[in-house]
DNA sequence: CTGAAAGCGCTAACAA
DNA sequence: TTGTTAGCGCTTTCAG
């Protein structure tokens, strides 16, 4: 795997590595003859700049960091392209890790990151992070982070977000417009920004209603749905209570087809007993039996506009005296798991 | 973002870089008492070695590059997942591009991870590869490759696919047991290796039970399914032929939503009006309407089985003399989109 | 048992 | 306009 280094360019043009170097990045200071000479041997050795070099020199990389809960998940995915969509084209590379929900990945994932110099970090915490040391110490060195989706209270940074609160809500009173009664919310951990976000917007449209908000209607995921056993048994609990829901508003794509299979094995009939809204970008909404009414994030969007802020702050860093915390609009997209009459259990 | 070098540690001892590298490597030569001094100090500063200053010196990074089509595709975040299992245990990172079904893409993400020194690649061609060049030069060169799921032909070296021709014949076989007798294909580009393998078992399975076999019911989708428009009109042809198909088998996870989603917007019924089998490892099948009757393939094992293959390349380069080619196997998972009698349309 | 020095590829301050 | 040198962090001869 030997490469052509700039020492074989000056070597076999009888100059200096310096002249070599200054007349690969065009400086001024360069003959124009040397300068075409140099440019064209390397052109046709097809020479490359070693980047690993060029880190350990200056300590960046041109590449961003991003860390979040698991690639198999279309809100993600479509983060994912976001990022990298934006990220390209303004010259940085795109790492991605994935924490798995774990804390001890995150923590792991991030220490190599920083390690190999990435020049910043894009974060969607993991469900089970209740510590956030790992990222406070490393932005008070100076190592420019920003959230999305999962964002913590307790660091100043930029964020970007939906409102949660209004998608939440307009869910909640869509379900309640359709004339369901007990609508359960199927959630993640309650330290995620997401989950009490999205419990306030849904507690919020019960009480505009004059629905009464019962917490045991509310059952929380440690998983974020990503253990079937515990999702299950969380849909499991809900039917088994003296009044079951007549709906079910679910936060995420794992927990709203967790909750989906399980009414069909004990086939509940959707929307008929139990009506359904996610908090989702599954893809195949409008394929599922029945098609699915759901809280739409612009994740795409989200991860543009997280890059956009990330590179500012990487390469303005002292221009940036306050963080915003930018809040995007999710979309109801109504189909049929949610609407028509209910019917007893 | 300052961190702490052997060169703090040698003077905060007053030693010189050498013995504190040893000692952190543990070598014979330093004194017990040194090395002690020396580990425990670096313990308490938190001392990590640069990885980048090892790339430079090494010319190898434990770190692993990842070339798919796309993320937001079951089949190949599973394939991640099995990877990544491995190669953290092996002490490997992986770090993962797509290809976005694009050959300059992947050609770019090629050459970048050579450049950072990743120290194998693990490949899956994009469905507009035809020229190998990029690969071939890089083995030529050295550096181990595996390829898996979509292989070339062309290049030897270790593959990891799954068998194609049986899963697809046992598709072909089950949709004709079924009383399917105009069963069509819809596929991706024909010079990937999946496609016409795929095509071989459907054609032999028409054979043996004796139907003929009409190109006109074979739809190649030049982007694999990534572009809807392209496999909206392939599935918009078929449904405009004299004699339409009453089965679809289709070959990824793409193609057969698509194909879905266009049923279902003409209200064509499955499978009475006509079966669906896909080749494809989404998610939620069972949650389809109807519930999706797919050949599923060992995604995770797939990707386990190719870093283990690759990481011993990689590790032991003059012990390979032969390349191993493993295959898996699929299994037909039977639902509902393919099963009951056939209706005309 | 420990240290000095070179080198991985590149750039920039300083000299010429 | 070009060359020399040092240094980014680390390991490894080669010399003590």
């Amino acid at each position: 795997m030997e490469t052509i280094t700039i020492k074989d360019i000056a070597k076999a043009l009888g100059l200096s590595t310096s002249t070599v170097s200054r007349a690969l990045r065009n400086s001024y200071e360069i003959n124009p003859e040397t300068k075409k000479l140099v440019m064209e041997y390397a052109e046709r050795m097809n020479y490359r700049p070693n980047p690993i070099a060029l880190s350990l020199r200056d300590s960046k990389s041109k590449s961003i960091g991003v860390i979040i809960p698991e690639i198999a998940n279309h809100f993600f995915s479509q983060l994912i392209n976001g990022i990298e969509s934006i990220a390209y084209n303004l010259g940085y590379h795109v790492v991605i890790f994935q924490s798995h929900e774990s804390y001890e990945r995150e923590v792991a994932n991030t220490n190599y990151l920083v390690s190999r110099k990435v020049d910043g970090l894009l974060i969607s915490l993991s469900s089970l992070t209740t510590n956030l040391f790992h990222f406070q110490d490393l932005m008070e060195r100076g190592l420019p982070i920003v959230f999305l989706d999962r964002v913590p209270n307790a660091i100043e940074t930029h964020k970007v977000v939906v409102d949660n609160f209004a998608g939440s809500y307009e869910a909640t009173e869509h379900l309640i417009k359709s004339g369901r009664k007990r609508i359960a919310h199927l959630t993640s951990p309650i330290y995620l920004s997401i989950t009490t976000e999205r419990l306030a917007g849904y507690k919020q449209a019960l009480e505009d209603y004059g629905l009464p908000f019962d917490e045991s209607y509310v059952k929380y995921c440690y998983h974020g749905g990503k253990v079937a056993t515990e999702n299950e048994a969380a849909v499991q609990e809900m039917l088994e209570m003296p009044e079951p829901p007549d709906a079910i508003f679910t936060a995420s794509d794992r927990l709203t087809t967790g909750c989906m299979s399980v009414l069909q094995k004990k086939n509940i009939k959707i929307p008929q007993q139990i009506a359904i809204v996610g908090f989702t970008n599954i893809s195949v909404a409008e394929l599922l039996n029945p098609p699915l009414t759901a809280v739409v994030q612009p994740a795409m969007e989200m991860g543009q506009q997280a890059v956009e802020l990330l590179i500012r702050l990487i390469e303005h860093p002292q221009k940036t005296d306050v963080f915003e915390t930018r809040s995007l609009k999710t979309s109801l997209i109504i189909r049929e798991s949610s609407v028509g009459k209910a019917e007893a259990l």
